[in-house]
DNA sequence: GGAGGAATGAACGAACCAGTACATTTTGCC
DNA sequence: GGCAAAATGTACTGGTTCGTTCATTCCTCC
């Protein structure tokens, strides 16, 4: 079942909801159809199973991050880099979040695990915004859910729009040193906005 | 067939390049399924003038913008402005290129017609920045794609995962005092980081 | 007015694909 | 060992969907 759930994640991601086909998913699993069916009841329900851990599997690392310890900004860089990385080293989640776009967001209005989740990513720029704020090195009136959504897009169209920026603009496709250069830009470009 | 694409534009935006169905777009036009095949051959090669068309109408918009008049950091604000507006007004654009990096980009390539496209865009941005340069108002170091690529990921996420980072953090959908501030805050985020 | 190409209509074909029927086996438990 | 429930294999179905076939009509230019 956990085999399942990976094979369908590769296939949800690669091919987007309506372009995956649960005889391909069958076919790279030891398993069936029938035993996809028999677990998962739908497509449908394969995929929302196939969202929900992806999006338990983000919370998961992200708790890892200990920013406390850290002064404001050293923090918020850390904060920024982290995510830049893993956005970068999980194209898949990446994906599967452009795909629930596409779908508007309905799938993940039916998952209650999800609901409750991410509550933990915005409490972590909050602390970290007023920290930065009392201590007089981040300037006052900011939004942290705004924060974050900067951090976000910044990240994530860095992934998701690769092809369709590398495309037109001949960037050669992610070298590493454009991607370094553009990871130190983003940084900046966030700790330029809270600095004081 | 001016009719075709822009049925099949919005079918294809609305549900990506497998889920879209040319029977239903067939069924919204004037005209009949023959008529898709006589003109465009394949669902594939109604899709790549879908894109080309869309990408166009993108150019002409931009190159209405007349930013040589402004000094600097107002021609930067504008440009930020503008195409938050023009991302915000085009849900239908946004959609297609998602569907398109969904797709890999494999479809932008075949089209040569797109590819000399957005070297405009970029060389917008570089007159307005190298300007600001030489007057001493921006710091010098940067590079103009990479401002461009910050513009596009702020604006463009704001409007393509509206539904996940919306449903996640509750933000009850896009509100119009929510919108204006996200705005505010995308052109003050530009505007600081380029800023000698 | 006619010739040749462009445009069009109606119905069909063949592959594809989510999901199922039915029967069988394996497992856990007493 | 025996019973119930969980797990599984095989083959099939019914609807969907891209694309086509064949024939007909319209348009343009001479």
């Amino acid at each position: 079942m956990a085999g399942i759930l990976e094979v369908a994640t590769s296939e949800f991601a690669s091919r987007g909801l309506s372009g995956a086909r649960i005889d391909a998913i069958a076919a790279a699993t030891k398993t069936s159809k029938r035993m996809i069916y028999y677990y998962f009841v739908s497509k449908e329900g394969l995929y929302v199973a196939v969202l929900e851990e992806a999006y338990r599997r983000v919370r998961l690392v992200e708790a890892g991050l200990h920013l406390e310890d850290l002064p404001p900004e050293a923090a918020l860089r850390r904060l920024v880099e982290f995510t830049y990385d893993h956005h970068d080293g999980n194209q898949d989640y990446i994906r599967l979040v452009m795909t629930e776009n596409m779908e508007r967001g309905q799938y993940l209005a039916q998952s209650k695990t999800i609901q409750e989740l991410n509550v933990t990513a915005i409490s972590t720029v909050r602390n970290l915004y007023n920290r930065g704020v009392a201590q007089g090195v981040f300037r006052p009136g900011l939004d942290p859910l705004d924060i974050h959504a900067s951090i976000s897009a910044l990240t994530f169209f860095n992934v998701s729009n690769q092809y369709t920026f590398g495309m037109i603009f001949k960037t050669a496709g992610r070298t590493a040193e454009g991607l370094a250069t553009r990871r130190q830009n983003i940084v900046e470009l966030m700790v330029r906005f809270v600095r004081a």
